[in-house]
DNA sequence: AGCACTATCTATAAATC
DNA sequence: TGATTTATAGATAGTGC
């Protein structure tokens, strides 16, 4: 791209494989939440306590949803399947049984 | 950006806004795995068995991780945050008391 | 370790088939 | 409805500070 094509191959240098991975990863979020305003992704069900849950032991992993994910998933149309999985974990731990 | 410069707001146009989500989709999930491959994501821990059960999980509620998510993840350095979250799934479970 | 610049490359909006 | 084209907008590699 700009100043010289570059291959698509792992950049041996880490310094600038650094700078490539901050750069490109901004440009990314930023395409995600554009696409998320474009074509309108649904609001997420934060207020669904089964939802909720799953969004607290992601944060709790340290994965932070608002900024790095939720974007994404909205952009992917992937936000309302979690709600699934919500479903799926509180399941799973109902049926605990030891 | 093309033929015209765009307003980064909800498509009116049902039919534009289908193509426009289909379009750059497939932009944003070529420029994560490019991402992916210059910046060299480490490999998913899928021999991990606490990683395996939150993939499962994630399976079954029709999250298909490896077309969908996990070139994401990967280029947002997120993935090994999700052996994190896997175990906080097997702590859940085992501290389970009811 | 950012941040700015900018020439160049890539993505894509609209058009056309 | 879906594929292809093309002119333009947007992203970014290399550079300099």
């Amino acid at each position: 791209m700009a100043r010289g094509k570059i291959q698509i191959k792992k950049i041996e240098n880490s310094t600038n494989r650094q700078v490539t991975h901050s750069k490109r990863r901004n440009g990314l979020f930023k395409k995600a939440s554009e696409l998320t305003v474009l074509c309108d992704a649904k609001a997420w069900h934060l207020c669904d306590p089964n939802a909720e849950k799953v969004f607290k032991a992601l944060n709790k992993a340290g994965v932070n949803f608002d900024t790095r994910l939720r974007p994404l998933l909205r952009a992917l149309n992937c936000d309302h399947r979690f709600d699934a999985l919500a479903v799926s974990a509180e399941e799973r731990a109902l049926n605990c049984d030891h």
